[in-house]
DNA sequence: AAGAGGCCCTGATAGC
DNA sequence: TGCTATCAGGGCCTCT
């Protein structure tokens, strides 16, 4: 489900509601996701503060007051729930337990605070949790990740030099994080619809012109994105239960057979499996 | 060494 | 209705 500006929803949503505030209590539904949740979870966990809630690509990190990071990445069906308890004696309190909003299967992890637990949920488990002792070791842990495209570091020189030679595609490029790290399958088909660039292009044959291109469309659709809460395709939704509003505003993604957007183009929406991924774009106005 | 492919897992949907 | 096959937004590992 989730690339980067889905998971600045949910990092928003989070500064909001659990910024500052101390775990009371963890409990472990199911150690299974990606990477088994360790037995020292719950009690690390315990009584340390959040101070504040980064997010480096689709991870979330959480500061913890004794500078070690729980990291957090929601896989393809992670989400995180938020329940509010206004009630004294939450921890004790059925209706923290029973909220109508949490799905019945699947739920995780859940992570108490005065007045709120979080509930992670995860069918597919293909997200995970994991501690990063600290500052050296999460540097580390995304020391093989390319920037952002946020990133000044993302710029026509960055393209240049990683483009020479290069035998890939543009798509395959934008969905290597070690590129790029954030843009996902959805949003590689969108960036590359308005910038006009056929995703089967090989890298080494796009201009200068097409590298600003895919510069400032990478920015501005994940921005766009930011701004309508993300896209929900399947399931994504914030910690309020909410969906995304992005996937009304699709140009190409999940559009098969419907006709180009674009005003002057009569061209008609095509899909493409592209390295085992469905690959969406206009076959008249991307060359 | 770059690039392609397999695999982890469950659930929704399509086709028979 | 009920079976099976296919596909899904990610990332890591292996093989060539």
């Amino acid at each position: 489900m989730p690339e980067l500006p889905e998971v600045e929803v949910v990092r928003q949503s989070l500064d909001k509601n659990i910024k500052q505030k101390k775990v009371k209590k963890v409990i472990i539904r199911n150690r299974n996701l990606r990477f088994k949740i360790p037995a020292y979870f719950e009690n690390f966990l315990k009584d340390l503060k959040i101070n504040k809630i980064d997010r480096f690509s689709k991870y979330l990190i959480l500061n913890l007051s004794n500078k070690s990071y729980c990291l957090i990445h929601l896989g393809m069906s992670g989400t995180i729930h938020m329940v509010h308890n206004n009630q004294k004696n939450q921890l004790t309190n059925t209706s923290f337990y029973n909220s109508p909003i949490l799905p019945k299967k699947h739920n995780h992890i859940e992570i108490f605070f005065e007045s709120l637990k979080l509930v992670y949920n995860d069918p597919r488990r293909f997200g995970f949790f994991q501690i990063i002792k600290n500052h050296h070791f999460l540097k580390k842990r995304f020391a093989h990740m390319g920037p952002e495209p946020f990133d000044t570091k993302f710029n026509q020189k960055y393209f240049f030099l990683s483009f020479k030679n290069k035998k890939k595609n543009i798509k395959n490029f934008l969905l290597d994080q070690r590129f790029t790290s954030g843009i996902g399958n959805i949003y590689a088909s969108e960036i590359l619809f308005l910038c006009k660039i056929d995703p089967l292009k090989k890298v080494k044959k796009l201009k200068k012109k097409d590298h600003q291109k895919i510069i400032f469309y990478s920015r501005k659709v994940l921005s766009d994105a930011i701004k309508k809460g993300g896209s929900s395709i399947r399931d994504f939704k914030n910690t309020l239960g909410k969906k995304g509003t992005f996937q009304n505003h699709f140009n190409v993604y999940q559009r098969e057979g419907l006709n180009c957007k674009r005003s002057k183009c009569s061209g008609i929406i095509k899909k493409k499996t592209i390295s085992k991924r469905s690959t969406f774009f206009c076959n008249t106005c991307q060359k």
